[in-house]
DNA sequence: ATAGCGAGCGTTATATTGTAACGCAATAAC
DNA sequence: GTTATTGCGTTACAATATAACGCTCGCTAT
């Protein structure tokens, strides 16, 4: 049984989820000011706590949070990301047969993973035109 | 033919070829303080160009820099690396298979990929006893 | 019940990472 | 030679993230 947010988590949650992009941390704060978010690390501790729950996902490359929008997250290996340079937009997709290749290396070298970052930075199909 | 390096290009290169693992903008700074180097922004273009050059890489995860180990790095489609969360030591693999389930789903969504970025955080073999 | 524990909170201050913008110097192109 | 380009050195600043403190609340072992 996973607990209940706490009043905190759940603003923070509520805001990546009605936003149609990824968020900076300072963004979140900026949002939630009126709602009494007042100092970094109230944002901090909840996006920490909403990452170790798996209901967002931290992408590395652009120091911003997204909503996890794929129901079916926690079952996939790994989760990969592609991310629009000219719109912003961010698709999730599960890396299903990329998990199984690099699953191949770890065990050819011995090492033991404990989260894969899969990043992709492009152009998506509606802004190629 | 790629032009030769400048002064500064050079300095970073070298700090970053000598160290054993990858280093933050800061602390190149901090280890070049005597060879002339007195601010950030004298770093950060330093890295900027052999960024686009190849000779090194960026760890988003970390927001730390290594110097390219791979002399063939070049000809892999992409390039994924390995950071031990024990001792800090930093593994760059080439993902030839990867590369083609990536394409795969590239393909398959009409995204056109500029950079891939592919980070795996865990316990390398040694670490692992 | 109550004393202790753990998680979260609100706050202040600070650390770390990265850029904007300026004028100048060296170099390459014409 | 004149003109673009590239990089340099500098100041100032923006953006991202964490340390540390004391407090409250809910749980639970005694
Ligand atoms: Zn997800
Ligand atoms: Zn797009
Ligand atoms: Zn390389
Ligand atoms: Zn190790």
């Amino acid at each position: 049984m996973g607990k209940a947010l706490t009043k905190n988590q759940t603003l923070v949650l509520d805001t990546l989820s009605k936003a149609d992009g990824p968020l900076s941390a300072y963004s979140i704060l900026d949002d939630l000011r009126d709602e009494g978010m007042q100092a970094p690390p109230q944002v901090y501790r909840a996006l920490e706590k909403l990452l170790k729950t798996g209901l967002i996902h931290r992408l590395e490359s652009l120091n911003a949070y997204i909503a996890c929008r794929d129901p079916d997250c926690v079952s996939h290996p790994v989760t990969g990301f592609a991310i629009c340079e000219t719109c912003g937009d961010v698709s999730e997709f599960a890396g299903e047969k990329i998990s199984k290749q690099l699953k191949d290396w770890e065990d050819d070298n011995g090492f033991l993973v404990e989260k894969t970052t899969i990043e992709l930075r492009g152009i998506c199909r509606p802004c190629k035109g």
